[in-house]
DNA sequence: CGCGTTTACGTCGTTCGTAACGATA
DNA sequence: TATCGTTACGAACGACGTAAACGCG
């Protein structure tokens, strides 16, 4: 048993039991997969692969049980790798983030921007999806980072670092009688109008939903989009009134007027998700960084190697963030003491404990 | 990266940096060790192990860090041949328990026969040791499984399955006054006493020692020894009052008397722990059967493999077991029912899912 | 007849063991 | 001087890719 043979069978498994095109997934040739396989089968003592004629049919049992042992040992083994890149000090590589439209949109670009500053040569992946698929996708593997939010609970299926709260805005057309007001409207004041917000608040459990449930008033939605600038356009179109995350509203809407959300609306939680038992490059955790300053680097990676989840401190508010992000390109340099080996032959001495 | 070179980082580590050593121990050459370790070390780009002249002095701390993932590597690898081996029905192999004297000598003899007779390949290793060296030996990877009996608090660190209850017994010279007695004697009457009983009952936590401070009680022991047996030779001798485990009184004590201990005393119950995340080989868990057959069996291997675990039903108490035990020989050609997979080349097809 | 798998074969790289060398206590 | 790690070398094995054969739709 090689892990080149492991590598083989997952690339078939993944492969929809395709040879040929795994193959070409690993870099080799169908007849090196096809033999790998074979001589695999012949050290285990029986068949992973039921075929007919001479095409794959499935895996047996003892197959897919296989699979996922073969995966575990790849994942391992891909944190060798991967620790050893960190040690080495490689600063190229890919950097995956899974998360929703509004994070990627107004929170990950400057995040993102610092980690290619400060990582010129990775390559970042920005993955939007629905929000019921990100955790799903992240523990699935198919990425290094997650950042969701929500209203309350505390995310599961990773390592859970909160990064800031923010709280929700109310905006309208500069004509319209709410953009008069001074102050955050009441509950009431909004449910006289037609709402426009995020398709999740259509989902029965929503924060807003259940906002409005508690105040005994109706929620009505004249529609809903997945992004904030359309719901800005619609806003604007006089559709209705906007209830959106108070980091898509910028300078540029000075045609419209953003008022506090009514107290009732709770505040939300951005928390970024770390897979659990897979190591992660520095990079990733100078997303994490880059996106909470307040985190201390040394906690944020004793959280993700070790396995002492620390108590985290109350993250701040999104609106005081802005404030301090300036602040935060200092303790950044200051971060960086730790030693790094080069990599050269003779230069590998003194790599003490 | 290879997995011999994994398994010869470990094997090295594992033989105290002694290279030449752990050659031995996996069948290799000193050379052969060197030069891959030194490829490892290449590939990676740091030096796993800090030398001295040519001698290796310690891990570096990167060095450290790949030893133990390299160890879950090479454990979900075997975890792979162990699969294989079950599904080729493989009979031969080894199985190490680690328990305590008394369940080694008074309630494992039983079992590890049947598993003998329908395993007769497998090398069984008994390996006793003290009470709190068990479960740390089980987590180490030292053995299959382990038996430990504990009163009350359920055993931490792997699947926990509960076998059955037990009682401690007053042993007592026959001419002793106590052994006039026809029913138990209680908490007072044992106080007066001097009592042999376990080395285990010397811990402050031990249960002995908790029921003797409820009770408001002295507990006077004249002295303790590890094994059932040494305590009745001193009890025969006059010492004291014998207090053991039931398991460990059978015919051939009848020139003792034997009382039912006081209801102050607990319940003791008798528990196997496997090791989590390592597949175990059928004889393995046919040794857990064989000592508790209330179990099903199929409950078990999901146990084991699943991450379910079952509500366990309440285990029978020793005495009636000992009543069960010759019905158990029947239920046990019923459960062979399951497809095995001769090993032969042809005759691996129509192993499907 | 095209697609995908298997078989056959030649080449190349790697591993392994033996033997000699070097350093260290 | 004994012990242990490294280097050197030759033999054998194994992996890989090319090319051809085989089944199946």
């Amino acid at each position: 048993m090689t892990l080149t043979q492991l590598r083989y069978l997952v690339a078939i498994a993944d492969s929809g039991l395709n040879i040929t095109l795994a193959a070409g997934r690993v870099h080799a040739t169908q007849p090196g997969l096809s033999k790998q396989i074979k001589r695999l089968e012949e050290e285990l003592g029986f068949l992973l692969f039921a075929r007919r004629g001479r095409s794959l049919q499935a895996l047996t049992a003892a197959g897919a049980q296989v699979l996922g042992y073969a995966r575990r040992v790849l994942n391992e083994a891909g944190n060798i790798r991967t620790l050893a890149a960190n040690q080495r000090g490689d600063r190229r590589g890919r950097l995956t983030v899974v998360t929703t439209h509004t994070q990627a949109r107004h929170v990950l670009p400057h995040a993102i921007a610092a980690i290619k500053r400060e990582f010129p040569e990775v390559t970042v992946h920005l993955h939007p999806a629905d929000e019921g698929d990100i955790l799903p996708q992240l523990a699935g593997g198919d990425a290094d980072v997650a950042i969701i939010s929500s209203s309350g609970a505390v995310p599961e299926g990773g390592i859970v670092v909160p990064l800031f709260r923010w709280s929700r805005v109310v905006l309208a057309p500069r004509a319209h009688q709410l953009a008069l007001k001074k102050s955050a409207p009441s509950m009431r004041e909004l449910s006289v109008h037609p709402l426009v917000s995020y398709a999740s608040s259509q989902r029965p459990g929503s924060s807003l939903r259940r906002a409005f449930a508690q105040a005994g008033l109706d929620l009505r939605l004249a529609m809903t989009a997945i992004d904030a600038d359309l719901i800005k356009t619609y806003v604007r179109e006089g559709v209705g009134i906007g209830v959106l995350a108070e980091m898509a509203v910028n300078g540029e809407d000075s045609d419209l007027r953003a008022l506090p959300a009514p107290d009732a609306l709770p505040e939300c939680i951005t928390w970024a998700v770390l897979p659990r038992e897979r190591v992660l490059r520095d990079y990733a955790l100078a997303l994490v960084h880059a996106l909470a300053p307040q985190l201390d680097r040394h906690d944020l990676r004793r959280a993700v190697s070790g396995n002492a989840q620390p108590q985290w401190p109350n993250p701040p508010h999104w609106s005081n963030m802005q404030r301090l992000r300036p602040a935060s390109q200092a303790d950044r340099a200051a971060c960086e003491g730790e030693t790094r080996m080069p990599i050269g032959k003779s230069a590998m001495e003194g790599c003490l404990v």
